[in-house]
DNA sequence: CACCCTAAGTGAACACCGTTCACACACTGT
DNA sequence: ACAGTGTGTGAACGGTGTTCACTTAGGGTG
């Protein structure tokens, strides 16, 4: 990944630091881990005063909650051009989508829910997380309206926990910690087709 | 809770660090949540120098991840102690035991799988992580071998995966942010019913 | 063009963090 | 009585997020 450092040559004013400081948290959240994450890391990272971050964003917890945010929005395009694909059922397109997305980027994944980090209440991160719900409810992404999460039915709320948990399990290391990403993926798909009698009595809730 | 502060009055000697400390960080984390625990303020609650924690524990990812293995502990004991009640079905019985020993200690259940603050390699951790999935495996944890995970079924996978990918869903405040804990408890219920007939065809994998 | 206003940078300072180290204390066994 | 060992102390280190007074660059207005 460029980074980008500066505006022209060394000038004083960067010119797109918001954009800059969110290219650097990615780089080094993939490189040693999202924990390892640090304000100051990223400002040296770009060539800048640690203080400069806090023209840009109010403290590292809206630094973070950008983050996630994007993280989310990529992933939830990914899964739309997945399942465009569409050679498999959509649910297991966008669910493997989803489980891919995550053993790729872990760091990303963890940010995208590390709720304490996060600031929950933000618009544009609220959204953007229900919209991720709403495409593995039943791979009908572009009817959906923004419906209140509450709508969600049994099967929907079902089809989403399996594949976030799962999801969650591998990048958490407590799953297949000894197979590789294809390894992993093949597992991933097995565990999500055996959903197949569950979602197919598909009653609304 | 009540802390152990010292050994007899006010001795120099504590007598108990290293479980007064894991006390410590469960207040804390339950208090004001996972990421502001800290061991200093650890030190602190229980009236003690911060550098006396090294005694006792090799770094904070060693205090971390005793108190994970602890909390995996409690609620594996928890999910036992459901099923021997057997109201329902052993598999919704104990899934649900998961759920809502997340919901009711969401800092534990986060410090479990919080793996960058842990040390996966942890013979404890590993240990306690495991039974968890072979618990939720089958209902019958007594005849459940020390098997390899890699040993699990789809539909075991499957069930652990939904369990999990549900309290997290909750946990990390995603779902159900409008709802008290009985509303997130009716929902848990109705979504792993759901489950019911993946689970039926339970072919050996 | 000269001017000022403001957005966007700097650097020093603050309190707090994990961790280390030399040291002090108190219990234990001989 | 006394050494030895395990367990505590306190000061110190570098790193962290955040604040604040300050400088600077550049655009809009006269």
């Amino acid at each position: 990944m460029r980074l980008i450092l500066r505006h022209k040559s060394s000038r004083y004013h960067h010119g797109s630091l918001a954009e800059s400081l969110l290219e650097a948290v990615e780089e080094l959240a993939e490189r040693f881990g999202l924990e390892a994450v640090t304000l100051r890391g990223c400002a040296k990272l770009i060539g800048v005063a640690p203080s400069a971050a806090f023209k840009h964003y109010r403290d590292k917890r809206a630094l973070f909650t950008a983050f996630a945010t994007r993280a989310l929005n990529l992933m939830a395009q990914r899964m739309i051009d997945q399942r465009a694909k569409a050679e498999e059922p959509p649910f297991l397109e966008v669910g493997l989508a989803y489980v891919s997305f995550g053993l790729e980027h872990p760091a990303m994944f963890q940010a995208m829910w590390r709720s304490e980090m996060l600031n929950p209440h933000d618009p544009d991160y609220r959204q953007a997380s229900q919209r991720l719900g709403a495409l593995l409810a039943g791979g009908f992404a572009d009817s959906v309206p923004d419906s209140d999460q509450r709508k969600l039915s049994p099967q929907e709320l079902l089809a989403w926990s399996s594949v976030h948990g799962l999801t969650g399990l591998f990048v958490e290391g407590a799953l297949g910690s000894g197979l590789d990403q294809e390894g992993k993926l093949a597992h991933a798909r097995a565990t999500l087709a055996a959903l197949g009698p569950s979602l197919a009595s598909k009653a609304a809730g």
